[in-house]
DNA sequence: TAAATTATTGGTAAAATTACCAACAAACCA
DNA sequence: TGGTTTGTTGGTAATTTTACCAATAATTTA
């Protein structure tokens, strides 16, 4: 893989986790496994919107899901996602703020 | 600071490193800092373009930057940022074959 | 001070992302 | 089988992002 693949790939993952209710379903998800319904239930968007937040989390490699009768269940992948998530707040106090370091930073 | 605020935070900033020249960027400041001209020749764009690419990273805190003579000098500020990065690459190697696990995730 | 060099800003067109509605597909139940 | 529930897919309009060109600002040098 090329320089230029690596860093489309990675953008494109990054691009997939950057979005505000795709951020919320992934702490969600965090939590345990989720039904769609219940998912969608967290929002005021369109059942469709949601599906495609989604999908976008599943083509990343972020999430994945099986059916299950009726329902789909959402499972979150990648739990180093949520590391990755305190690390931004981290980068937030110290632009807010230039006291508080990062504790990834050793 | 409410949720939703949050949540729209840590997607500005995520936005801010999703996009592959701001990437690119991100890993050459990490060798140390550079000079404007050394990060615009890295690239086939526009100078105005990589200047606002910039700009997006200093608004989000990510990098920063100062004048020396005619030069610009933009610096690191987050270099927690790369190991962000690291396990962004375990997630592709996670979706590409489900062997690796990701280092941060313990 | 005038000219040259370096980087940023303003404006705009093209491309990508997002959210809705409608239609559809899959699984269950009467 | 026909109807109901659940979630996805297709299409489209609105918004956001991106990259270029031109003009501007800041600094140095002649």
């Amino acid at each position: 893989m090329n320089k230029f693949d690596a860093v489309e790939l990675r953008s494109k993952i990054i691009k997939a986790i950057a979005h505000p209710v795709r951020l919320m379903i992934i702490e969600e998800l965090n939590k345990g496994d989720k039904l769609f319904s219940q998912l969608f239930n967290l929002f005021d968007f369109d059942k469709s919107t949601i599906s495609k937040h989604l999908l976008i989390l599943k083509n990343a490699g972020i999430v994945s899901s099986k059916k299950k009768g009726l329902d789909m269940i959402y499972k979150l992948e990648t739990k180093c996602i949520i590391k990755f998530l305190n690390c931004i707040d981290r980068v937030i106090s110290h632009s807010i703020k230039k006291t508080v370091k990062c504790m990834m930073c050793k």
